[in-house]
DNA sequence: AGGAAGATCTACT
DNA sequence: GTAGATCTTCCTA
């Protein structure tokens, strides 16, 4: 399994947001692994998305980390839930990534056992939902996805799919752009 | 203190 | 399918 390399997170946002999708999401925990392939997502950029966290300026952590090196995970607490995003913009700009969805690839017993649900599909189709069942919290803020030794990193995965776009999920003030990706026909993209 | 935020769960029309 | 309560930080007053 090849991690996916810092300059791979060097680039347009949607376009790495686009990119992600197929490859495969490593958790690990205390030298276990939880994997998942990466199914949906969601591109957001700096001050000039009206979504964007940097819009309004709050938190501030969420600020400094949209505008700082690409390649960072980002997580920001919702509506009682983390969302993790993975910052990835060209230099000089902003932007992350926010993964909406994964399909479980293995730790699945550790997965049910942390969101307390027995149905597969229930485990990782939609951003809270994910965290919650791979203990992402805002500890991990920060921590680089391109390094293996990180306890949350990326790696290639499979190209083989048709990709959909729409616009985004839950947004109050939406760009006039389509910047969600999703895997088309997969069973754990969010409704 | 109060309010708002990329959501989720539950309980129904 | 939708509607409503509830969720947990962080910012502004």
């Amino acid at each position: 399994m090849k991690v996916l390399p810092r300059k791979f997170y060097e680039r347009d946002t949607a376009k790495v947001a686009k990119d992600l999708l197929g490859k495969i999401l490593v958790r690990k925990i205390n030298s276990k692994l939880i994997t998942g392939k990466i199914v949906e997502t969601e591109a957001y950029y700096g001050k000039e998305d009206p979504a964007s966290r940097a819009y309004l300026g709050r938190p501030k952590y969420c600020v400094e980390l949209l505008y700082s090196e690409p390649g960072k995970a980002l997580i920001y607490m919702v509506h009682g839930n983390w969302l993790f995003n993975v910052v990835a913009h060209e230099k000089s700009k902003a932007g992350a990534v926010l993964i909406r969805a994964i399909e479980p690839l293995n730790g699945i017993e550790i997965m049910k056992k942390n969101r307390k649900v027995e149905k597969i599909f229930e485990l990782t189709n939609g951003p809270g939902k994910l965290t919650k069942s791979l203990k992402i919290t805002k500890n991990l803020n920060g921590t680089f996805v391109f390094k293996k030794d990180s306890p949350i990193f990326i790696v290639e995965g499979e190209k083989n799919f048709e990709v959909g776009s729409s616009h985004r999920i839950g947004v109050t003030r939406d760009l006039k752009k389509k910047l969600r990706f999703f895997i088309k026909g997969n069973k754990f993209v969010s409704r």
